[in-house]
DNA sequence: GGTTTGAAACCGACTAGTAGGTATGGAGCT
DNA sequence: AGCTCCATACCTACTAGTCGGTTTCAAACC
C-alpha cells in the first residue's frame, strides 16, 4: 500500500523486494538478500512484516501503485484521442526496454507464476494489480471502441488483456534470451494489430 | 533428452519434475517432491542426477522433446495452406486450455522466469527449447508469407515469436486468475491478427 | 544349466548448512 | 512510563547433497 504514513525503512525494504524478486524470483530471495540490499537488519523487517509472504503481498501492491503512478503521469495521456493513447502507452512500454531485464520487467508477472498454486494471498494481490492496469487499458479501448468501431465482435476488456498478456509473454523472452528485442518486435506486432482494429482512426488521424 | 536407452526411473524423475514444477516453481519445488512424485528415492535421484540444476536442464529438454513430438504428430500439419496450418496450431494450443493450470502450461516459460540471472545453464536450455518451437513455426509462417504477403515488412521469425508470446502471456493471465478465459480471448485475438497477415489467404482459402 | 562376477540401479539414514522466524533488549520520542 | 523502531543473538525446521550398503541382471565362465 505504502501509504504516506509508511515509514521510511518499510519502503526501502519494499523497493528492495521488488528489485531482488524480479531478478531472483519469490522462493530464491532470502529475507536477508532483502534486508541487505535495504540497509536494514532482520529485526526492522519482521516489525514491519508479519512474514516473507506478507511482504509479497506488500511488495506487489507497492508494485502496482508506483507503476500506476508512472503510467498516469506519461505524457500520452494528453493525446485527445484515445486510439493515439493506447498507441501511446504500446510505445512508451517499447521505449522502457532498456537497462537490465529485471528494471523492466513486472513484479506481478514474476510472482504470480511461483505463488498461483500455493500462495493464494499473493496470487490475488498479483491478480489485482494486473487487472487494475488492465481496467485503465481497457477504458481507452472502450472509447476508441465507441468512435472507431462500436460493432467490432471483441470486447474492450479483451483488448486490454491482450496488449498485456503481449507484454508479459515478451518478458519471458527478454528473459530467456537475456535481451529486449523480441519484445520489441512484439510490440510492434501489437502496435500494428491495434491500428488495425480501429483501422477509420488510423486513416483519419 | 531422454533416449530411448534412458532407464524408466530417469524418466519418471522427469516427469515428475516438469509436473511439479510447472506447478510450485523451481526455487519452491524440493528433491523429496519429486522423489516421492515419482515414486522412487533420493539414492535413485543421485544416481540419475549430478544436482538439482542438472535435473532441471534435463526436464527442460524432456518437456521440449515431449512438446515437439505431441505437435509434430497433429493433424493440422497435414493441411496444405500454410497459413491454414498456423490457425490449426492456434486451435489447438486453444483447445488444450482444459484442466488444470499446471496441465497446459509451458515449463520453459516458468522455470526461465527464476533462472534466467541466477543458473545460465538452465536458461539456456529453455532459451534452446523455446527457440526450436518457434523455429517450427516460423517455417510455416515464412511459407505463408512468400504465398500471400511476400512484400510484407515484417519478418517472418517475428511472427512466430509474437505468436509464442501472447500463449506465454495467456499462461501467465490463466494462474493470475486461475481461469483460461483471458488465454482463450488472446488466442482469438491472436487467430484474428494472424488471418489479416494473410489477408489473401483468407479471402481465397 | 548352474555359478560367478561386476557393474548399474537403487535405497534411506545421515549431515552440514541455510533460511524463516523468535526472543530480548535498548535507543529515542511523547 | 509507554510506544515505535530497530539491532543482535539465537532457534529450529528444512533441504540439497552424501555415503555405505543392497538388489538386480546379464554376460562370462565352468
Amino acid at each position: 500500500m505504502t501509504t504516506a504514513a509508511d515509514h521510511h525503512s518499510k519502503i526501502k525494504l519494499l523497493d528492495a523486494a521488488v528489485r531482488i524478486i524480479r531478478l531472483k524470483g519469490y522462493a530464491a530471495t532470502t529475507l536477508d538478500d532483502i534486508c541487505q540490499e535495504a540497509g536494514v537488519t532482520k529485526g526492522s523487517f519482521f516489525h514491519h512484516f508479519k512474514s516473507k509472504d506478507e511482504l509479497a503481498v506488500a511488495a506487489a501492491r507497492h508494485f502496482s501503485n508506483c507503476a500506476e503512478q508512472y503510467f498516469a503521469l506519461a505524457p500520452f495521456h494528453q493525446n485527445p484521442d484515445p486510439v493515439q493513447r493506447l498507441l501511446g502507452y504500446v510505445d512508451l512500454r517499447a521505449k522502457m526496454l532498456a537497462g537490465e531485464v529485471n528494471e523492466y520487467t513486472c513484479l506481478l508477472g514474476t510472482l504470480v507464476q511461483e505463488a498461483y498454486a500455493t500462495k493464494p494471498d499473493i496470487r490475488a494481490a498479483c491478480d489485482l494489480g494486473l487487472s487494475q492496469h488492465i481496467d485503465i487499458l481497457t477504458r481507452d479501448v472502450e472509447a476508441a471502441k465507441q468512435r472507431y468501431a462500436p460493432n467490432a465482435p471483441w470486447s474492450a476488456e479483451s483488448v486490454g488483456c491482450f496488449i498485456q498478456s503481449v507484454l508479459q509473454g515478451s518478458f519471458i523472452f527478454a528473459k530467456a534470451r537475456h535481451d529486449p528485442a523480441i519484445a520489441r518486435n512484439n510490440l510492434a506486432h501489437l502496435r500494428s494489430y491495434i491500428e488495425q482494429l480501429f483501422r477509420p482512426a488510423v486513416q483519419t488521424g
